[in-house]
This record gives structure tokens, C-alpha cells and sequence, in this order.
DNA sequence: ACATAAATCTATAGGATTATAGAATTTTCA
DNA sequence: TGAAAATTCTATAATCCTATAGATTTATGT
């Protein structure tokens, strides 16, 4: 039978194996790019035949779709846990500065996808990354907000144009970090902090 | 007769008709991606037909290599101008900033195409990109030094870890520029020379 | 106006790609 | 064990794509 039967009754197994094709989906798009990477190299990573690849996704794009809301989720994930607790402002930033990082170190392709890839996808596809991402972008945008409130940062400062620049550059920093090998985490993530504070 | 020839004798108007077909190349793989651009599409927004742009490229490939050599040129014939010019460190900064910023607002495809779509092209091919890149970094780690020497910037920053922030930082905010119409240039100006000086 | 060179066109070889249908195999569990 | 369900396989239709060869049209310069 095929995939429309299995995606409703949804086996424990089918739910694990389906995680790996969207893993095996994220490294083989981060690679080569969406358009550049074809079914069946998704599929020859998984081990099985092109084909097969269509037990587990609807379509190439749908692939696309999953790979960005998995990375998507998990970066937001992180992101609320550490939104929560009670910390001073410099402890957040680095926080996130460094989960954002070590998400690309631990070369978290589906993330890098998302950030590269996700425009291909049809407009009309892209809700739910838009949202999740406009959440994450929230979370963080408070975080400044609150910085400023405890007059740890000057008040006149745009925390919306503060919080996508430091996206802006995290992904910059990550996906250098997730390309050479040589770049040191830790001595990346207290740069970059540094930076965001106190500028040049 | 066929493009080798016509490489050779190299025609004003060919050049000029080439330099067209380079920015077709560019608009089309900015928007769909180069593996997801097709040479019929460069080709139909050029007003010819698919086996003609033959005669302008010797391959897809080298199309791309094109449009990614033609932006870095500009980028870092910019570059240079500014470099050269006596002013203090912030003017210098903003000047670049600006540079920066507005190649993408003028739609620059090609730069886009740089920054996105360069590592498609195989090692072998982007040894030149490699190098003009790494004047544009050197021109502005230098911009930093100046100012360090000059002690407009606290002694112990480290030039060629904020060059590159800087670099990431233009990539994304020009990157938002160009597919956000609603963003105000120069106010984006201003607030990334000011974050970049003061941090938050 | 004519010969030559430049620019574009048509047609096609030779592959590669996505998605689907239905057969074959493996798992599950009563 | 044996039937039903789940998973993977094979084969293929229907496109689409790059690159080339050679014909055709357009432009140039004398």
C-alpha cells in the first residue's frame, strides 16, 4: 500500500523512519540544493530506491516542506527554553547566540536548508515557516526589549532591527562554522556576542 | 560560426550583447536558483532562443562563473574607490555600508547570485572568486586597522573577525533590501553603521 | 550590391528526473 | 503458522534539459 493508507495510521516504526528520510532529505538539499539534488540521491542515502522515496513524502517539495519545519521547530525549541528562564540579559544573549551556532557546528543541514532553501518552495507553502520564524524572531526581539527595561542597553534602541541583524549574523557565522572545519565554537559564539554588545 | 571563434575576435557589440546575456543569467538565477534555472529561461528573458545562448556561454556553468565574476568586479572596484579616498573611519564605514546596501536595492541579481549560488560552481572554478573576495575582505579588515590605529576603535578588536560580521551583516539586511520593497534604504544605512560602531 | 563575417535559428542526440502503478518481499500478531 | 498489513522493489510514462551541428538570416564594409 502506499503512503496516503500509512501517513494516517502512522506506526511508531513509520514515524522513525519517516524522520530519517527527512534527515537524509536535509543533507543531501544542504549539499547540493534543492533543484540540484534529485530524488534518488535522497533515496541512495537512505538505502532504499527512488521510488521507495515516495512512501514517506508526497512529493520532492514536500520533502523540502518537512526538512524546514523540523529544523524550524527545534530552533524554536530551543529558543523558548531559554527565553524562560530567569536570567541576566548578557547570559540570554550568549545562550541563544550559542544554540543558534552549535546547531550549524553539530552541522544541523536541515537548518541550513531552511535558511538557503526555503524560497523555492510556493509561496502558499511557506505559512507555517513564516510563523514559526516570526515567533522566534518575537522571543528574541523580547529579549532585547527586556534588556533595555532593566537599563542594560540604551533606550532608544530598535530591538526589531537588533534582532534580525543578530539572526542575520548568526547565520552568517554558522554557516561558515558548519563549512570550515578549522573555526573554533566557543571562540566564535564569544565574538559574536561581544560584537552584537558593544559593536566596534 | 560558433562562440570559440567569436571569443577570439570579440566584436564591441558582442561584448555588449554578452554583457545582456550575463545579466539575464543573473536575473534568472537569482530567482529560481541555478540549478533550478534553466538555459531556455535565460535565453526567452534575453528575447532568443535556448541553443543560442550558446553562442554567448561555452556552458551553463560558465554562465554562472560570469554573472559571480562580474558582480565581485563591481564590488570590488567600489571598494577600492572608497579605500582610497582620506576620510575619517565612520564616513569610510558608512561609505561602504552604503555600497553595500544599495548594489542590492539597484537589484544587483548578480551579487545575490554571488553570495548564493557561487559554491555550485565546482572548487576548480572558484579560485578567482576566491581571490577578489579576499580583496574586498583585506580592503576592509585594513579599514578597520586604520581605525584601531587611529584610535577611533578599542585597541584589542579583532579586524578580520568584524570584516566578516560586517560582510554577513550587508549580505542579509541587502538581502532583505532587495526582496522587501517596503524597507528604507538609507534608514537601513544608518542603522547597520550604527550597530556595527555602538553594538546595542 | 556583393562577399564575408556575425548572429540567430531549427532540430536533435543523449540523458536525467519526477511520480505512479502494481508486483514482490518482509513484518506483525492472532 | 498463516493471513493481513507494512515496506520496498521494478518498470515506465511523460517531461524536461544541456549541448552541438548545420542551416538560415542579418549586418558590415568595400
Amino acid at each position: 500500500m502506499h503512503p496516503m493508507t500509512a501517513n494516517i495510521r502512522s506506526t511508531a516504526k513509520y514515524q522513525q523512519q519517516r524522520e530519517k528520510a527527512i534527515e537524509a532529505a536535509a543533507s543531501i538539499f544542504a549539499s547540493k540544493g534543492y533543484h540540484g539534488a534529485s530524488t534518488k540521491d535522497i533515496a541512495t542515502h537512505l538505502g532504499i530506491r527512488q521510488g521507495s522515496l515516495y512512501y514517506y513524502f508526497k512529493s520532492k517539495e514536500n520533502a523540502l516542506e518537512e526538512v524546514c519545519l523540523m529544523a524550524l521547530k527545534s530552533y524554536v525549541g530551543k529558543m523558548e527554553a531559554i527565553f524562560d528562564q530567569e536570567l541576566p540579559f548578557e547570559k540570554k544573549l550568549s545562550m541563544v547566540i550559542r544554540a543558534h551556532l552549535s546547531s550549524y557546528r553539530e552541522n544541523n543541514a536541515a537548518l541550513r536548508v531552511h535558511n538557503e532553501q526555503r524560497l523555492y518552495l510556493p509561496k502558499g507553502r511557506r505559512d507555517k515557516l513564516k510563523n514559526l520564524g516570526s515567533t522566534y524572531r518575537q522571543y528574541l526581539e523580547q529579549i532585547f526589549i527586556d534588556g533595555v527595561n532593566k537599563g542594560k542597553l540604551r533606550p532608544n534602541l530598535d530591538s526589531h532591527f537588533t534582532a534580525l541583524s543578530l539572526i542575520g549574523l548568526c547565520n552568517y557565522w554558522g554557516s561558515m562554522l558548519s563549512r570550515e572545519r578549522g573555526l573554533n565554537l566557543d571562540e566564535t559564539i564569544q565574538k559574536c556576542t561581544d560584537i552584537t554588545l558593544h559593536g566596534c
